[in-house]
DNA sequence: GTTGCCATGTAAGGTGTTACATGATTTA
DNA sequence: TAAATCATGTAACACCTTACATGGCAAC
């Protein structure tokens, strides 16, 4: 699938900028996509001269205008006709374990420090996940870009889809971290050949 | 990273043609290239040009000639330096989880139907990730194309990399198995509106 | 005064996929 | 006799990323 039923989902929650979409791509490990200007506004018009979504151009003193995109009836009905599609299996991009695959050409000490920077960087994506998942207080932030907050959901079901979804990436990276842990701990005491 | 290393990966293990390479991309998870011939062959020439491989030309009898790639010395350096790389945290494109944060614009059944559609794809995926961590009779198949088989590890130490690596897939399929069914169970009561 | 935020967009290039092209041999 | 396996490669296109380009305002 490509950006474009991420951005029309996204516009079928709340009408938003073509800026705002980049930053909540930015910051949202579920929307694998980059959050690049240039898939970002190009999809945008495309899905516009589809009339999928309708544009709305604020014009500003000294800044240039915000156009704000939403989603059509014909928008709301592609969007629900893709996720009909059959579902696929998850696609896992993990280089790290292609390093690990080869791995033998290291020293323990080097492979020792590969899996330690690895969980370090694990731990962090951890931190944010949890973070997103219950924020302090119990209420989030980022009232601009509360993507899947199940504080905003519109109907108790979105609202339990939406708090599932979050959790998911926490035991993601629980998972990965416990595997990791214990990967260093096997290697613990290993002979090298 | 691009598909660059991981080629060079399986030559350090063995010498391999094109073909060969094709067929193990095609059934390993881990390398999550689709295999394509367009890709492999560009890159079996790029690494060529760049002294990292040599090619052997092996005619045959009324069939393309088999060109058998092995790894060179500088090339187990670059493989070495590419090891030694800060590892990155993995990139899960899970369109699926897209697909059900709008899920409220289906009906239940149609939910219902969407989840244990994907709880039966990924059944299938983790029984081929349990076939290959413990292939029955305790004896690999495809005795051509062992990637990653424990039996072939050279080491102790890779032995148990290998090991540990064939295990993540079985457990990512079964967390995500998992999930899918807790969220169908939740989602089974559940008012839609 | 430098960094960051707001807000749009373009250019260039790398990465990856599907399909096309050939053709003999083996297997069902 | 149809399909799969062996074995190479090319063409066309879609997807995705990094970097470039502009410029005012606010905060530290």
């Amino acid at each position: 699938m490509s950006i474009e039923y991420a951005i029309l989902g996204l516009l079928s929650w709340r009408p938003l900028s073509g800026y705002d979409l980049k930053k909540i791509f930015e910051d949202s490990p579920l929307l694998y996509w980059s959050g690049n200007n240039n898939e970002i506004y190009r999809t945008l018009v495309k899905l516009h001269r589809e009339s999928l979504v309708t544009r709305e151009v604020q014009p500003q003193e000294s800044l240039p205008a915000r156009k704000v995109y939403s989603i059509t009836p014909a928008g709301r009905e592609a969007l629900r006709q893709w996720a009909l599609w059959t579902p696929e299996p998850p696609q896992l991009r993990h280089a790290f374990l292609i390093q690990l695959a080869w791995g033998d050409a290291l020293s323990p000490q080097e492979l020792e420090a590969q899996l330690v920077q690895y969980e370090e960087e694990i731990h962090t994506q951890l931190q944010m996940a949890r973070a997103q998942a219950s924020p302090p207080g119990g209420v989030s932030y980022h009232s601009r870009s509360a993507f899947l907050d199940p504080d905003e959901a519109r109907t108790p079901r979105e609202k339990l889809l939406w708090t599932h979804l979050r959790d998911y990436w926490v035991s993601f990276y629980q998972a990965e971290l416990d595997w990791a842990r214990a990967l260093r701990a096997k290697l613990d005491g290993v002979p090298e050949k």
